[in-house]
DNA sequence: CTTATTTGACCCTA
DNA sequence: TAGGGTCAAATAAG
């Protein structure tokens, strides 16, 4: 391994440790905000799973790196070719609007993207937007070809003001009409946590394994991960003792969480969308998570570039330079409301 | 008044 | 060029 990897693998330890220790302190029964401890959680996740990657990235992906080093020199050329140009305004609007829409296209392009299936059992009437624990804005929507459904488009609320790039797609789908497909992209980086059921939502921790690794389960509830070379296995129990806040993908696929108000509720789409779009008579039943499927197109290209950690290289929102470990330590709170 | 949804136009990619 | 994804003005809802 080379040596800037070596330090870097070391510095992400450390401060696992380090996270590990101070959340230690909130165990403490008189001084434990629930929510401190996510959040503290959610770092110590991430430290460990960037010195997983380090690892994982060891043969080092040149290629990959590549491609991130072009995106950021790029960004720069366009930002210095706005600079020097002198145009009405009208076409100057139009020019901004192509580049940010280039500049999007080209960051969500790279952003980890997965499917779910989500089942509406006979017996209840879908109400509102599919609760995941996040707030979504519909944005728009398509009828797509070959398709007997539209499919809706939505990102999250949030994506303004705190420039959360997460959207998610959801059809119904044409083989079962119970079944509603969603397909996610982009982690939130907006820190809903706060609004995330227990077990029946989608934890960004897990998002991280399901995003950055093969995550797999047989039927005999053993779960095995495919780090590049290095792979191992646990039994579910095993996960859950290991990953207790981070259990959710891996329930019975007949989980009574799922019951509207909490977790995952029925209504894939907002109401007066639905009404339009689909016929919901005849749902009188809860929601269940069919199934989890991943498309890890851009696995290879996250996990290659985190190997160079020292570098101010992002992709998309992801951002894994040292620099911003420590910017994530200040983070200054100002969405956490447990410290005051 | 603020926030969310609708929907046609626009842009990008294969 | 067709199809999919996003934008943004108009509209609706709270």
């Amino acid at each position: 391994m080379e040596l800037m990897e070596h330090n870097s693998l070391i510095s992400e330890l450390t401060q696992g440790k380090e996270l590990a220790l101070q959340l230690r302190t909130h165990f403490h029964p008189s001084s434990s905000p629930e929510q401190a401890c996510l959040f503290l959680t959610e770092m110590i996740q991430s430290s460990f799973e960037k010195a997983l990657l380090l690892l994982n990235s060891n043969s080092s992906n040149s290629k990959t790196h590549q491609i991130a080093l072009l995106d950021a020199q790029e960004e720069g050329e366009e930002e210095q070719e706005e600079e020097g140009e002198e145009v009405d305004e009208s076409s100057a609007k139009k020019k901004r609007k192509i580049s940010r829409s280039r500049d999007v296209l080209k960051k969500r392009k790279l952003l980890p993207r997965w499917t779910e299936e989500i089942k509406v059992c006979n017996g209840t009437a879908p109400e509102g937007p599919l609760n995941d624990g996040y707030s979504w804005r519909k944005y728009g929507q398509k009828d797509i070809h070959g398709a007997n459904f539209p499919r809706c488009y939505y990102r999250c609320t949030h994506r303004n003001v705190r420039g959360c790039l997460a959207t998610k797609q959801v059809q119904k789908s044409d083989n079962d009409p119970n079944i509603f497909e969603v397909t996610y992209r982009g982690r939130h980086t907006c820190n809903q946590s706060s609004n995330l059921g227990s077990t029946s939502s989608i934890s960004s921790q897990n998002q991280i394994y399901e995003e950055t690794n093969q995550i797999h389960q047989n039927p005999n509830s053993e779960i095995w991960f495919d780090f590049g070379d290095n792979n191992f296995n646990l039994k579910t129990e095993d996960f859950n003792q290991v990953f207790p806040p981070f259990s959710f993908s891996y329930e019975p696929i007949m989980d009574p969480t799922f019951i509207p108000g909490e977790g995952l509720t029925a209504a894939a789409v907002s109401s007066p969308a639905s009404d339009t779009a689909w016929d919901w008579s005849g749902y009188d039943g809860g929601l269940q998570r069919v199934q989890s499927s991943e498309q890890s197109a851009v696995t290879e290209i996250i996990s290659a570039t985190t190997s160079v950690t020292n570098s101010p290289i992002c992709i998309g929102e992801w951002d894994f330079s040292l620099d911003n470990i420590d910017f994530d330590q200040n983070f200054p709170f100002d969405s956490l409301d447990f410290i005051s």
